[in-house]
DNA sequence: TTGACATGTTACCAAATGGTTACCTATATT
DNA sequence: AATATAGGTAACCATTTGGTAACATGTCAA
C-alpha cells in the first residue's frame, strides 16, 4: 500500500513532472498535446507523467470535447508543507542550537 | 548532471528515508546502529539511505570515535519550500478562482 | 594484543521506473 | 461519410533503485 503522501513525494521526484507542474503553474488549462510540445518526449511519455501527477492529486483534469484540460492542485503539496516544513522550521530554531552545544561540549 | 533540488526531491521520495528524517527530527545525533534498530532492514541498507540523504544535504554527520552521529539539516527542504510552496500558495489564491470560473462558463 | 564493536566497500540481484512503438477509440470538421 | 485530430492501451525494454551478503577497516577496552 502506498500512502497519499508517498504518491505525492514520488510524483515530485521526477524532473519532468516538476517541469510539467511549472508549466501548468505558468498557464493552466493546457492540453496533453500542448504540454507535449514543451518537453523532449513522446506524447505517451508525457501522458504517463500526467497520470502519475493526477493519481498523486497534484493536478486535476477536465474533459472538454476531444481535449483534456489540466490544472494544478496546490492542496497536496500544501499538506506536505504543513506536515514537514513546519516541523523543520520549529526544529531549526531549537535543535540546531542543541547540535551546536553538543559539538562544543564533546 | 543532477541539480541540487533534484537530489533533495529524490531523497525525499523514499518512505524509509523520510522515516529516518523523522527519527533524527525526534532525537538527533543518532548513530547508524541506533537507526538500524528502528527499521526492518540491514545496516548496509540504512547506510545507503543515509548516504543519499547526506548527499542531498538533508542530514549532516559528525564522526565521534568509532561512531558517526547524524543530524538533520533543515536548509535544503526550506529552500524547496521557498521555491515551490510559496508559488502554489500564491497560485491558490488566484488561479483556483480562475479554474472555477472557467468550468462554470464552459 | 586480542576481541568486540562501529562503520565502510564491493559485487550482486530483484523490482520499480521512465521511456519507447504499435495499435485503438472518440470527437470534430468538411 | 471520410479524414484529421486528441487522447488512451498494451506490450516491451534499458536503466535506476532498494536491498542483500561477504569482506575490510578503524577504534575502544580488558
Amino acid at each position: 500500500m502506498t500512502t497519499d503522501d508517498d504518491k505525492v513525494f514520488r510524483a515530485l521526484a521526477d524532473p519532468t513532472r516538476r517541469f510539467l507542474l511549472d508549466l501548468l503553474f505558468e498557464r493552466e488549462g493546457r492540453t496533453l498535446t500542448e504540454l507535449e510540445k514543451e518537453v523532449d518526449m513522446t506524447r505517451i511519455g508525457v501522458m504517463k507523467h500526467l497520470r502519475i501527477l493526477e493519481n498523486a492529486g497534484l493536478i486535476v483534469s477536465e474533459r472538454s470535447g476531444r481535449s483534456k484540460l489540466h490544472f494544478l492542485n496546490p492542496v497536496p503539496i500544501r499538506l506536505i508543507h504543513d506536515r514537514w516544513i513546519d516541523k523543520y522550521t520549529e526544529y531549526r530554531s531549537s535543535a540546531l542550537v542543541d547540535l551546536k552545544n553538543r559539538l562544543e561540549n564533546q
